[in-house]
DNA sequence: AATATGAATGAATACTCATTCATTTTTAGA
DNA sequence: TCTAAAAATGAATGAGTATTCATTCATATT
């Protein structure tokens, strides 16, 4: 049993085994924190030996870029879909991204404790901010876009694209802060409540209650 | 000389040891990033030997813990000295909590480098959780009872003081990210300018343009 | 001046962990 | 079935680091 289950993993592809290890990692990471996250550890999750790391990954400083290169992707695939998915109306779509954030796939307290622990390292890694930077340049942008069409089909006036996209960026990723600190007062419906109150206020034509 | 005073002396010391040695942990958490700060560097940045942190400390890990202890502390004073200096007014001291948040002396780049490196391990480490969340309670606790004052004056319709609360909170957090990220795009004007429009809009008797 | 006491040093210790590599196991092609 | 290549193992290595502690230093007290 352990033996087939053993040998079945063995036999699993590279590509395969490579996600395997980066899947292991985000779980250590989550579980134990970045600092304490050892190679064996990872290798431990993965129910592999020693050495795997290496082996695929030539060292852990690499394994840790790749894996937050995995999250990022990760994330702008979701994106990407939900913005596809929702129509072609920009109302629609910047509310999908918000419940994006907010939905409990993507707003998952191991998930956010992955975020944050290579955010914490972000200004001694260059490599880290740039990653985190590319993504949250594009969430930006494009939430930028999407106000910008919102302005101009509802004619609002003393409202800016760009102030609004700071201001939902800037939420969407503190929410995720309270997620981790307060999971216990942590709401996700009451957060949802708070952005949208928000999008009510600035562009009401588009999303009163 | 007292014997009171002599051990206020000895005291009053050791204390400014031990604040030393939290000075140079900060600096190296900024420098270096948490996972790679050693006890020498920490020495080492204080001018001072080997030993002296288990000497002042105990371990590292209570290091961290009372250099957190101490960010905790910082800011909560600051926060405190601009409640009460900003007078009577609710909208004023809203709006000089929010200033507070992106003036340069504490939206400083390396200052939330080690903000960002403590919250990185919130999720493994508890006592980080509850000083991280006993701030982030007391912050948001403020400013609902300021948002409500606000919401009464002004009879305001349609919006929650938990809403804003939870906007405001989330956004200045958020915007912390931004300026660790994004430190060549970041700019506070800019950042100030969104948190105010959103202000604009929910409470415009009190913050109109 | 002599002594006592707490602070500080820094070399030695014990331990952790990334990395290496000789060896074994598995796979795939003939 | 056999065999070469690829994948995986896990013991060994060694660099790095928290912690300890015998010793030295500085200062206050007598």
């Amino acid at each position: 049993m352990v033996a087939t289950a053993k040998t079945a993993k063995r036999t699993a592809r590279r590509e395969q085994r490579r996600q395997q290890l980066i899947d292991a990692t985000m779980k250590c990471i989550a579980r134990k924190g970045m600092g304490s996250t050892t190679l064996a550890d990872v290798a431990g999750e993965a129910g592999l030996s020693q050495g795997i790391v290496n082996l695929h990954f030539e060292s852990k400083d690499n394994l840790l870029n790749e894996t937050l290169r995995y999250l990022a992707d990760e994330y702008k695939a979701q994106f990407n879909k939900t913005l596809e998915k929702s129509g072609p109306d920009a109302a629609a779509k910047l509310r999908a991204l918000i419940e994006l954030d907010l939905r409990p796939s993507i707003c998952d307290r191991r998930k956010i404790a992955v975020w944050f622990a290579f955010w914490g390292e972000v200004k001694s890694r260059p490599t880290y901010r740039k990653i985190c930077d590319e993504r949250d340049q594009y969430y930006d942008d494009v939430v930028e876009r999407l106000a910008s069409e919102i302005i101009a089909e509802g004619k609002y006036k003393s409202v800016s694209a760009e102030s609004v996209a700071i201001a939902l960026t800037s939420m969407t990723n503190g929410l995720w802060l309270s997620c981790l600190i307060s999971p216990r007062t942590f709401d996700r419906h009451k957060a949802t409540d708070a952005v949208f109150e928000y999008l009510c206020k600035v562009f009401p034509k588009h999303f009163s209650k």
